[in-house]
DNA sequence: TATTAGCACTCTCAAGGCAAGAGTGCTAAG
DNA sequence: CTTAGCACTCTTGCCTTGAGAGTGCTAATA
């Protein structure tokens, strides 16, 4: 199949793969030998690995001192040696339990998500919440006074978005009031897109008798304020978690890491600030949203310098065309990539499957033409 | 004033906190004498040095590396020695600008308050949100069709909070038909609490001719589980911010702190898991929501072993009897402590201003924004 | 031609030793 | 009570050294 390998040097590199995941540590021509039984020498593994490394497969960090996967390594590892698994059944049924209990609190699903997977694949994780394709779309406001001169408005729009907001009151207003008010500004703009009800304030505000009362106008006002929010904000929503899971891979911990102590702490303080800041996975997300699949981004591959000693296994997940997100791993480039995917890939069909169940047959808004 | 000390030593003891909080190293008697041009000797310091160590206010690593404080120093120190400043009028200025651009956006509150914490005291933050000390009331109920068999529950309880819960609908129903349905129960179970909504339920199952409904009582067990979960969860609600800024204080950088760099990787691995499980920090919380001003616990003073090496500057925030949260700082020992409870004053009465705002029932005037 | 044994070579890693430096504690004098 | 002076202690950094690991190479072998 690839790339005028031997079957013997594609079985080498396989192990050499799987062992440096295993243990962290540059793996031995001798040791492979005696682990695996390979029915060679040493010496001609070593002429392998010598092979291997002219092709660009494997490097030294020093002249005596084991072979380690090269990004290009791992890449045909992923391509060509791996075996596809799937998550073990019972571990498929556990986390189909978990979802099943947060059933219902759509606003859940991220985090947990996030939680499971990086528990699974002891890595972090970083989820982007389902998003639709189609602009923000008003559904209906609803008004509930706190006190005299407060209330609380709570703007639900299309696919079950849901915004809260407090503002004052200009005049004391019976619970009725508010009721037929609220009712009134959701009529007017229901099923609008922010360019809808901003076109729709200002062709209003021109007309010898507005439908919008002040207070109307005030509250329009508040949907138009927290729209604008919601579509910058959602831009750069990535939800991480398992930090603690990443960091307690033996690269981080320089006992095990046999190298300065120094690196450790500044490659730790690194990953922190990419997860917390997305750095570095800008281009990532919407690439991932556009493709179909499990993708594997490896070390340098694709991204900064930033991310040179990291990988990402990324997958969309969704309803076609209505909504999206994105979720996936994130760690160092020595990643048991076949549990990451499997994990990512299962993950991502669950969540498909739950957003499938409540979008599909939503009936969609009568259509609109604007740009 | 104080426990018998002389002035002098006092004067030394202020000094050598706040020499080590700025420089993180052991501060001799000399630097001391050179830098703040004490009128008298480094044999004199060295002998008022001995005193206070005697006394228990500082100690020693080793024979020769000068003084450190101890907790009892940092203890007396800020009982004694500091100067109580507050932030200054810029820096207030610019929170309260941050605060002010999302008004209205009840829930951005908790996450604004960690992050400018954080900021601001160099350290992490921990934040629970206002929580009322009566039990959760429902107030509201609102139905919106998400597709045919699918809907989306709103439900508003007393204090702003909003829970979305999604359901499958037994048959195809109208909006009109939600909205009956849910005004109907909304109005049944309105400001009861949890127990008053069971105890309903229950006699109501017993009538000869119950008020609910198959469809309202599935929704009122929606209620009923909604509250459930929101006792449950709320309890344990910590919003933590600042872990890099924390993370970037000496301590946890091996470089700085003269010592094993083994040392600083446990650490940072130990402060996140207290950060992330807010384990070691459990009774604090409640403890500081009983009482008033800013509580500072230093080191090992209070809570378990695991907490023996950070200090923690905490505040209640909120109106008498009605809303109460926590806010404060969470760092090593070697802090900046008036800088710490500076800041934790302000937010916390910041906080206190606009719950005041929202919850008060009095009619306040307009608020003036002079930025 | 592919494999293998043997061996020299290289580089790391841990341990030990050594010198410099920092800062104290102590003593004795002012 | 203060201070100068000095010995003492402990750290820190640097260097060296020896052991060990694992390779690369060469020459013999099937």
């Amino acid at each position: 199949m690839a790339a005028g390998l031997t079957e013997r040097r594609q079985l080498i590199l396989k192990l050499v793969v799987q062992e440096f995941v295993e243990t962290a540590m540059p793996v031995a021509s001798d040791a492979l030998v005696r682990k695996y039984r390979l029915g060679v020498s040493s010496a001609t593994v070593r002429n392998e690995l010598a092979a291997l490394e002219d092709l660009g497969y494997l490097t030294h960090l020093y002249t005596s001192a084991g072979r380690v996967p090269t990004d290009a390594g791992y890449r045909f590892f992923v391509e060509n040696l791996m075996e596809r698994t799937s998550l073990s059944l019972p571990e498929q049924r556990m986390i189909r339990h978990q979802f099943y209990q947060v059933r219902g609190e759509l606003d859940q699903w991220v985090q947990l998500a996030g939680a499971v997977l990086a528990r699974t694949a002891q890595n972090a994780s970083l989820v982007t919440p389902p998003r639709s394709s189609d602009p923000l779309r008003f559904r209906h406001l609803e008004l509930v006074a706190i006190h005299e001169s407060m209330a609380l408005a709570v703007l639900v729009f299309h696919g079950g978005i849901v915004k809260q907001q407090t503002l004052t009151l200009d005049a004391d207003r019976s619970p009725d009031d508010l009721r037929r008010v609220a009712g009134r500004v959701s009529d007017l703009l229901t099923d609008l897109t922010l360019n809808g009800v901003e076109e729709l304030l200002n062709t209003d505000a021109q007309q010898p008798q507005p439908s919008f009362g002040d207070f109307e106008r005030l509250l329009a006002d508040l949907v138009v304020r927290a729209m604008h929010a919601f579509e910058e904000q959602v831009q750069e929503q990535i939800y991480s978690d398992g930090l603690i899971e990443m960091l307690s891979q033996p690269e981080f911990i320089p006992a095990l890491a046999r190298e300065d102590a120094e690196r450790a702490v500044q490659r730790m303080r690194h990953a922190l600030e990419i997860l917390k800041s997305g750095r570095g996975l800008g281009q990532l997300i919407p690439q991932a949203l556009a493709s179909d699949g499990v993708q594997v981004i490896i070390g340098g591959e694709n991204s900064t310098n930033e991310m040179r000693e990291y990988s990402i296994v990324l997958a969309r997940y969704g309803v076609d065309r209505a909504v999206a997100g994105v979720l996936g791993i994130i760690g160092p480039t020595r990643m048991a990539y076949p549990r990451s995917i499997s994990t990512v890939r299962y993950i991502s069909s669950l969540m498909s499957d739950l957003l499938t169940e409540l979008y599909s047959t939503e009936q969609r808004p009568p259509e609109e033409d604007n740009a």
